[in-house]
DNA sequence: AAAGTGAGTAAATGATTACTCACTTTATCC
DNA sequence: GGATAAAGTGAGTAATCATTTACTCACTTT
């Protein structure tokens, strides 16, 4: 149990996992004020003092999940030997993630299929730009170094690993059992591998 | 343009559509009535004369969805000479479907999403197991057939072939240009083929 | 031409939404 | 231990939502 009274920085954060604990069950775009502050134990006009909009909490939801996501990654990508194995820590970091947090990648969706060019649709744009960009970066360093098969398709092969994780994500969404990922995770990336490696 | 009057039947199917307009543009969740209506050039209440209300509406749509694609599936596999050109046929009607209705796959996404098991939900959900079972048959006739590698996870593979769709989706939404995805197809089929092929 | 039918209209309904604000409570520093 | 600024309350607001209803219109049947 948190205390009543937090200094505004902490209740900030408090609020931003909040939001994705919520965006965990359902749909994000669906996420009210009053749900949030009820979660919280909170009253709807106290998360008004700390953020002026929703928008704007919606902005630093998307700042929480790309600064951790990244961070998360570069971090398993550092300790890698190779490229290859770069990839698949790379991945398995992702699914640990996305198992930690399962509200991540539905609000993730959920921004993408928004209409207007509001700041949090871009700042999940700008995200899984970068993500693609680190994936790419490591495959073609893969294949100067004779680990990826040098006649594939780098943009189609980044789709690919894009995918592989949606597709577990799919999996979680349908079973309603995020666990699943982790479960099932291993099996995928092998098959990925596949794809991608150079043979013999 | 269509007429002023037209017969419950064909303005339900009308209906339908211009939901999957809808559903190409904006958040599936935050398509209004009156925002379908407006787009039929109708008055919001007369959509309650053919639907009872909006999950109803929703119901069709999802059923409507389930029918068009199953039936290009099937009919797209019954074609193939052997189970992996089944795979790969499936695979580019499918492509082709979400290119022609690219709300589609938000719908499908955005019903997933939901928390309560709604009648649009638990079809969506449905139509997904239908599909993976498809998958999943004709990946193990593959492996019958030898055309199929004998060692890899099946469950996995089924994953993997849904998720390189969703990759597919992923980026179409992240550019905001469907065609994106027929260009891209080919390169990322060949890619999911290289990982469940038998090695000569 | 009168009666009936099916499709659409226009305005209302109550519930829910994000957001505001005058006020109260608390923590903290002197 | 009292002052004060920060944090939270609670009762608002206007806008928007799905749904309902009394009514009109175009057309067909009698």
């Amino acid at each position: 149990m948190t205390a009543r009274y937090l200094p505004a920085e902490e209740r900030r954060s408090v609020t931003v996992e909040t939001v994705l604990a919520l965006a965990a069950e359902q749909n994000p775009s669906e996420i009210t004020t009053a749900a949030i502050a009820e979660r919280m134990h909170l009253t709807q006009g106290a998360l008004f003092r700390h953020f002026p909009s929703k928008e704007a909490l919606w902005t630093a939801v998307m700042e929480w999940v790309a600064e951790r996501l990244m961070q998360r990654i570069e971090r398993a990508v550092a300790d890698a030997p190779g490229p290859l194995a770069a990839l698949r820590s790379m991945f398995l970091a992702h699914a640990g993630f996305v198992v930690e947090h399962p509200g991540v990648p539905r609000m993730m969706f959920g921004e993408l299929q928004r209409a207007e060019a509001s700041a949090p649709k871009r700042m999940a744009q700008a995200l899984i730009r970068r993500y693609g960009e680190r994936v790419r970066a490591l495959l073609a360093a893969g294949q100067a170094a004779g680990e990826v098969a040098a006649d594939i398709d780098l943009d189609a092969a980044t789709t690919l690993f894009i995918g592989t994780i949606q597709g577990l994500v799919m999996q979680s969404l349908l079973a309603g059992e995020p666990e699943r990922i982790s479960r099932e995770a291993p099996a995928v990336l092998a098959l990925y591998l596949r794809a991608i490696r150079s043979h013999p």
